[in-house]
DNA sequence: GCGGCTTAATTCACAACTTGGAGGAAGGCG
DNA sequence: CGCCTTCCTCCAAGTTGTGAATTAAGCCGC
């Protein structure tokens, strides 16, 4: 346990993180506003305020109309103080997106890859850095940092496993490191999605959440108190390998009975055909689709879509005991199409596994930001940081 | 999200916890070793030592010799500086202990129940409290607060649901309030257990740890960075009643496949049962251990039991999964019993069900504390909060 | 157009705090 | 008994948030 002392530092360190953080979450604001909501006095916010716009980390930003008073001037955090970047790492491409601290994206680089080794992910992501740079003309030293999504566990600092691409213990941070000197965080993808739909989508205001993630594969992303939980060596979260129905499918994990062989589009998919249902074609999307329009027609496809939605229920359900989160948020691609037409249902069903006092706390709802978002929420990572520290800025090398 | 102001008085709130938490949690401590594991000046732990022993919380404890040089005077926590009071509201029984503030027990009272009223419970709480406090000749004034295990859900400030009592929603800290001056917290039994476990017993060391309770039900508590973690209303961890076996046996929360209708020792026997397995007599308890006897010879009874533990085995790769800790403790009776015969198989099935990399980060152990360690942990709850406090005693009406 | 009014932001003296260094305290050793 | 080592405490200095007083900025009525 490492118990830490407090000094008068820490506590400058912790007011300025305060009022940066309100600037940059709720909008441009007035110092009036930021004294009542953080209840530093006025003085306090005016030093700190100031300080902030001295480093330009803070600018103001036009006044708001009084009525027989001086108007407030409205703060807000410089978009152009810095730019920061994410990068996600699919398995099938690499995106690399620029933003500005409004987090409006500046420019976009995809590069498609198939089964890719750790070396060309990290080519591409090297060379789509510099490309968005290039394009947008911001320079490398104006970069806040580098926030990258990639798939698999990630540990402790930018150690990547993934079993589905192979890789085992891939020092990802490391290797993009040695390509560049901008701050670089990993995170998971989920991880990183959930934080976008936290702060831009349906996570909004809520501290204690769970982004679920439900596409090919299975994830989530658990948010306690306001932050990321992420364990003791952060590989927290990985709801989709959670045994529920002990003894029964294997999946492919090598476990029998997780929720990813039920609920995992590849499961429903294989679920369906072992009950001799046919006629899907085209890729995983579009099979998938074509299974919740056979609802109405096909038997099989009634059965195992009712089933999968009783699967994801249980899985939530499960969640809701033993997280008490106040929101549930529902995403993937695969999510968002059970969810759009089962949503009722789903709701109805987690009621059945979960005890009354939780659920009665929890509202399930659906992902606003599309799965684009994804490197958004990894560019969010610097931004954290950044908040976190109260606009100082990360050391370089 | 209310984000706060840090003032100097923190800070100094913040150091004194610092300080008196150390001395606490690890023994008689010198001024010096204060300092180095603090980062503490020199100068400010002096200065704040003094004031908490000017205030009695803190006492001087003889000095460890020198060679040469003036003797390390060492410190700890006045035992006498105030008392706490634990109480375990079970269902068969009502315990109330008394404890110094080396946690030491210096009364105890029992008194049987069974299938208690609220009222009847507080009124034997309240007989209890006076009951130990005039054994030990304690007066109220030198009471820091009252601790209560209850059994059931504890949501926010101790209002307690209890689905196998029959209470819902009752305020039984402000009932208890009525008939006393002295603070009171209300935890769920759990939660108690597995703060004394992680404090006194097998969880000592770990920050992100599941302390699992099995007997009748099944329960844990989850310990996340150091402290209780709790969600978003205080409900959290009802691990018993995550879905394990979809569509499995009934359980008594109404759900079908939870966790406790495989692993309670409830649900063990009558799986037993209706696997046709006879001759079991005596208590639950007695005919648990029986059980685990007949295993070498009755079918039925290695069944079962291996299956238990396959179910359990299932449970925790799920908290593996979902919440990384880095130990989890089992306990509990049937737990107990369970594990001393069981946990090299148990450990390895835990690796069947969970992901490998958080598997390898956890390690699987036995409870140290028997279930008396409930009042324990009850008693646990004022003194978390002295020490969180830097030693400021909490406001008495 | 100008004083009066209202509200926002800043300035300033102050109190609370930690810190590093100087000096005092307490014991061992020759 | 004096010297040395180590622990502890006192003191001046440097930071920081606060409340009261002051200044700044716009509106309104005449």
């Amino acid at each position: 346990m490492d118990v830490r002392r407090t000094t008068v530092r820490d506590m400058r360190r912790s007011n300025r993180s305060v009022i940066l953080t309100g600037i940059f979450r709720d909008g441009p604001l007035s110092r009036q506003e930021l004294s009542i909501r953080t209840s530093l006095s006025a003085a306090s916010v005016s030093n700190l305020v100031s300080e902030l716009i001295a480093e330009g980390v803070v600018e103001e930003a036009g006044s708001v109309e009084s009525e027989g008073g001086r108007p407030r001037v409205l703060l807000r955090v410089s978009p152009t103080f810095r730019y920061v970047v994410g990068a996600e790492v699919g398995e099938t491409r690499v995106r690399v997106e620029l933003f500005d601290l409004a987090m409006r994206v500046l420019a976009r680089a995809d590069h498609p890859i198939h089964s890719p080794t750790p070396a060309m992910v990290v080519k591409h992501v090297l060379a789509g850095l510099g490309a968005v740079l290039a394009d947008a003309g911001v320079r490398p030293e104006q970069v806040l940092g580098l926030g990258v999504a990639a798939a698999g566990i990630v540990e402790g600092d930018a150690v990547v496993h993934a079993q589905t691409l192979g890789w085992d213990a891939v020092p990802l941070g490391q290797m993009l490191a040695e390509g560049t000197d901008i701050p670089i965080q990993v995170d998971n993808g989920a991880n990183t999605l959930g934080q976008a739909e936290m702060w831009f989508g349906a996570g909004r205001g809520a501290t204690d959440a769970v982004v679920a993630l439900v596409g090919s594969g299975v994830g989530a992303a658990l948010v306690a108190d306001g932050s990321s939980y992420r364990g003791t060596r952060s590989s927290a979260g990985e709801w989709g390998h959670m045994t529920i129905a002990y003894g029964g499918r294997r999946c492919r994990c090598g476990a029998d009975g997780c929720l990813e062989a039920y609920v995992g589009a590849e499961g429903v998919l294989g679920r369906y055909r072992e009950l001799g249902g046919r006629g899907l074609s085209g890729d995983e999307e579009a099979a998938f689709v074509g299974l919740l329009d056979a609802v109405s027609t096909s038997e099989a496809a009634a059965t195992v879509v009712t089933d999968t939605v009783g699967y994801l229920a249980a899985g939530f359900a499960n969640l809701v005991n033993l997280v008490n989160p106040e929101r549930i948020v529902l995403g993937g691609w695969a999510g968002l199409l059970l969810g759009e037409r089962y949503l009722p249902l789903l709701r109805e069903e987690v009621g059945k596994h979960a005890l009354r006092q939780p659920y009665q706390q929890v509202s399930i709802v659906l992902c606003e930001l599309g799965r684009d978002a994804v490197a958004l929420g990894a560019a969010t990572l610097p931004v954290l940081r950044l908040l976190r520290d109260g606009g100082v800025l990360p050391p370089r090398r």
